[in-house]
DNA sequence: GTTAATAGTTAACATTATTAACTAATTTCA
DNA sequence: TGAAATTAGTTAATAATGTTAACTATTAAC
């Protein structure tokens, strides 16, 4: 009896002579994986701090340089406004983060880390940053910052949208 | 007023001084933006075709070149076999496969493309090809194979798993 | 021939994503 | 100034996805 891994496949797909194994396999699907994969063992590794989910969106709320309402935390992360409602409400439920409306302008609401997460965020980001560095075992840092580079002008290939702009909306 | 897209952010991520930032972003998230996005365009392209999901369940059966069961196909799409019942499930509504019991093995349903779904196909391989370019655009021939290459190290490394091994199980 | 293992399915449940409808607060502009 | 439009956030309904456990049937092990 004979069983194929995953990893055994993905390197099928990559050397295969067939066109179509290469080629016509999604490059999302690899991506997934990879997302799965991380995730997982990143998840598996925070947990006993007493969270197991929305590290980026904590990560964000952590180094947020201005206001940080919901809104701005949605756009940031790709993350759609009715989910992050719901991701909130765990880290708030957690204890993680606390919830202030902005007195100049109430419909707001500050999002703001507690204490207690204030506390365990440098745990928090060295987990990631292990993490990171597994994920890139073998890339010297030249290689991984090039990576990263790709990464984003992968998403910017879908997203089709302008590099490097920041998108300002004055008011009149 | 003052908005800042995700494109801009993942930039300050990258480039930003402050080493948290650009070290303490899992690098899952970015990967997860991809999948989204790069599934999200997909779907829409392939859409008048009849299916919007399970791209690379499908082009896994129609590349398959052994016995295709569908504990093969969760191995390889690291797909538990309960969602693969499903997903084969609402293959086979859409008329895009069929399951016959192996008569060798009456366990095993060895699942095959129907005649619609042959016709389709090449059609269903240029649209992933297109996005595939799409996404890689930019790229050399062989930056783009060097950074496929990289991502499977990257699902390696998480794994764990020795490289390029083939798993065999002998039977005694 | 009994026991163990394998392939596939079903059911229950939790998580995640998406859309529409809604409240409250603020901005726009005639 | 005040009606209309916009914005921030929430709730509810629904669908998709993932995970675990329990189950049937078939085959393999010994």
């Amino acid at each position: 009896m004979l069983t194929i891994n995953i990893l055994n496949y993905l390197c099928i797909m990559l050397t295969d002579k067939r066109k179509y194994i290469s080629e016509c396999m999604p490059l999302g699907k690899l991506m997934g994986n990879i997302t799965k994969s991380y995730y997982g063992a990143l998840s598996k590794q925070i947990e006993p701090l007493g969270i197991d989910r929305h590290f980026a969106t904590l990560v964000t709320i952590g180094t947020a340089t201005e206001k940080c309402t919901q809104q701005y935390l949605s756009d940031l992360l790709y993350i759609d406004k009715v989910t992050m409602v719901r991701n909130l409400d765990y880290l708030v439920k957690k204890k993680f983060i606390k919830r202030i409306v902005n007195p100049e302008d109430r419909r707001e609401h500050l999002i703001e880390l507690t204490e207690k997460a204030k506390k365990l965020m440098p745990e928090i980001h060295a987990e990631i940053t292990a993490m990171n560095n597994i994920a890139l075992k073998g890339f010297t840092k030249k290689e991984a910052k090039l990576f990263r580079e790709q990464l984003v002008t992968v998403i910017q290939n879908l997203e089709n949208l302008p590099v490097n702009t920041v998108s300002i909306k004055i008011k009149k």
